[in-house]
DNA sequence: TGAAATGTTGGGGCG
DNA sequence: ACGCCCCAACATTTC
């Protein structure tokens, strides 16, 4: 056991990083039992090895610390540097005797972490990490054989199901005292998460960001839409899924809280569903954590040699949402409007991007982490290795949506495609997933001229799906 | 957590 | 009455 340098001094360092929240929060509230707490939040961004934050997440993020500061009595200490020398920092002009914080999964950050805890143990602080944002941390499920397992449902139901049940809840710290930095400079408006420009307000007509807003979104959904959930997920119209995944990924609600509230329901094939959702989350950082390289490198390395189309032209076009195919650009500009998608159809721009367009699922990772309010480096990359085929379990690379079908099936009145593509709105449901199949007559009435408009299709169908299995086909002999 | 091509079946029209 | 063909409707296979 290490004693401390300064067992006497008086003050712990709580570090929040994506655990922006005061219940349920494991790190906070072991401080706060052991004494006064130093709240604080580093802005690390010109200090990392590489993975900027996107724009839509600068604005929760900082939306979700002024929630935080205001929980916190405007005590949170924000500062901008390399945590081990803002850390060393403080410590050097206060009293310190312990620095806690809740552990993270991104690569760099593990990495940075280690070095950090050695720091402080060298110069005589204690230093201690918790898990508060995982229901099953990644070093703790493994196959029989001691490897990770690469199968979603084994890994769940094998792995996850059959061991330790996630942790109980943490209650709010009873006794909290704040500590402030005054001699620190620093405030959130300095570290300009906004920018200058403006582009974001939009965002607030579509958010509430915060603790409050996490707990009361996870109440709405269990009383609205709960049940039913395994099909209605389905349908973008029906705002039937959660919402909640920018929450989770700044840590303002955590998967323990869904979980145990969860368990209180009676259960129900929609009540499983949905927690096996949650568990996809757990999988992802599971990979992220067992195979760094998936941000950037295919997990299936046949793809190494996948001949993907270098196009700016229909990069621009799909990122616009202006391919001309109707549920697609409902999807690329939800994601630009509102900084979400609907699940079912970031599936269908995902697997449009790669599989018709023929572009590399970089560019798709690139754009939803600039773009995505919930952008997240484990969710984002796993998801889209998955899309492209090139990733654990990941769908076939045979498995081409087809946009108009896909429209057809999932958004059958036009509800969801009408409201972001409003220049279609008055084709008639038979042609709205297909402009270029309508005779001139009906886009006449419908006040829509093809190519003006809305764009004419800026691929084949048909074409491109046989080009995408024939580039496949290449890219795996 | 696909779609398209191909195969099978069975009812009905018709010579 | 019977066989033949057509073609939904469904099932299976292939990509």
């Amino acid at each position: 056991m290490h004693i401390p340098l300064n067992p006497n001094a008086p003050y712990t360092i709580f570090w929040f990083r994506q655990d922006l929240r005061i219940f349920d929060n494991l790190g906070l509230f072991e401080a706060a039992k052991i004494g006064p707490v130093i709240p604080i939040y580093i802005w690390d961004e010109d200090h990392r090895p590489d993975s900027k934050t996107g724009a839509a997440s600068k604005w929760w993020l900082h939306h979700s610390l002024n929630y935080l500061n205001h929980s916190l009595d405007n005590n949170l200490n924000v500062y901008k540097g390399l945590p081990q020398e803002v850390i060393n920092h403080i410590i050097n002009t206060h009293p310190v005797k312990a620095v806690y914080w809740n552990r993270c999964y991104e690569p760099w950050r593990v990495t940075e972490d280690a070095k950090t805890k050695i720091l402080l143990k060298e110069r005589g602080t204690e230093c201690k990490s918790f898990n508060s944002s995982l229901l099953w941390e990644p070093f703790t499920i493994l196959k029989a054989d001691k490897t990770p397992y690469k199968v979603y449902s084994a890994f769940y139901q094998n792995g996850c199901l059959k061991s330790s049940k996630p942790r109980e809840l943490i209650p709010r710290p009873e006794k909290l005292i704040l500590i402030k930095d005054h001699s620190n400079p620093t405030t959130l408006d300095h570290l300009n998460l906004l920018g200058s420009i403006p582009w974001h307000s939009k965002l607030e007509h579509h958010w509430d960001v915060g603790e409050k807003a996490a707990q009361k979104k996870l109440m709405t959904f269990l009383n609205s839409n709960l049940k039913g959930y395994k099909e209605n997920r389905n349908y973008p119209a029906m705002k039937a899924v959660s919402r909640l995944s920018p929450h989770l990924h700044f840590g303002e609600i955590s998967p323990h809280q869904i979980w145990h509230t969860l368990d209180q329901e009676e259960t129900c094939q929609d009540k499983n569903h949905f927690l096996s959702e949650i568990a996809w989350r757990e999988f992802s950082y599971y990979l992220l954590y067992h195979f760094p390289t998936l941000p950037y490198k295919n997990f299936r390395p046949q793809f190494d040699r996948f001949p993907w189309e270098k196009n700016a032209l229909l990069l621009k076009a799909w990122q616009k949402g202006k391919t001309g195919y109707p549920i697609v650009d409902a999807g690329m500009r939800e994601l630009w409007q509102t900084g979400y998608m609907h699940n079912r159809v970031r599936m269908i721009a995902g697997s449009f991007l790669v599989k018709n367009l023929l572009l590399h699922w970089h560019h798709g990772r690139d754009w939803f982490w600039d773009c995505l309010v919930d952008a997240d480096l484990a969710n984002n990359s796993a998801s889209w290795q998955w899309v492209a085929g090139s990733g654990v379990d990941a769908a076939p690379y045979f498995r081409i949506f087809n946009p108009v079908t896909q429209g057809e099936k999932f958004d059958p009145t036009g509800l969801y495609t009408r409201h972001f593509v409003p220049e279609l709105s008055k084709l008639p449901d038979q042609y709205l997933f297909k402009p270029w199949e309508a005779s001139p007559e009906i886009l006449k009435n419908a006040r829509i001229i093809l190519g003006k408009d809305y764009p004419t299709p800026i691929v084949d169908m048909k074409k491109s799906r046989q080009a995408a299995l024939a580039a496949y086909k290449t890219g795996h002999t």
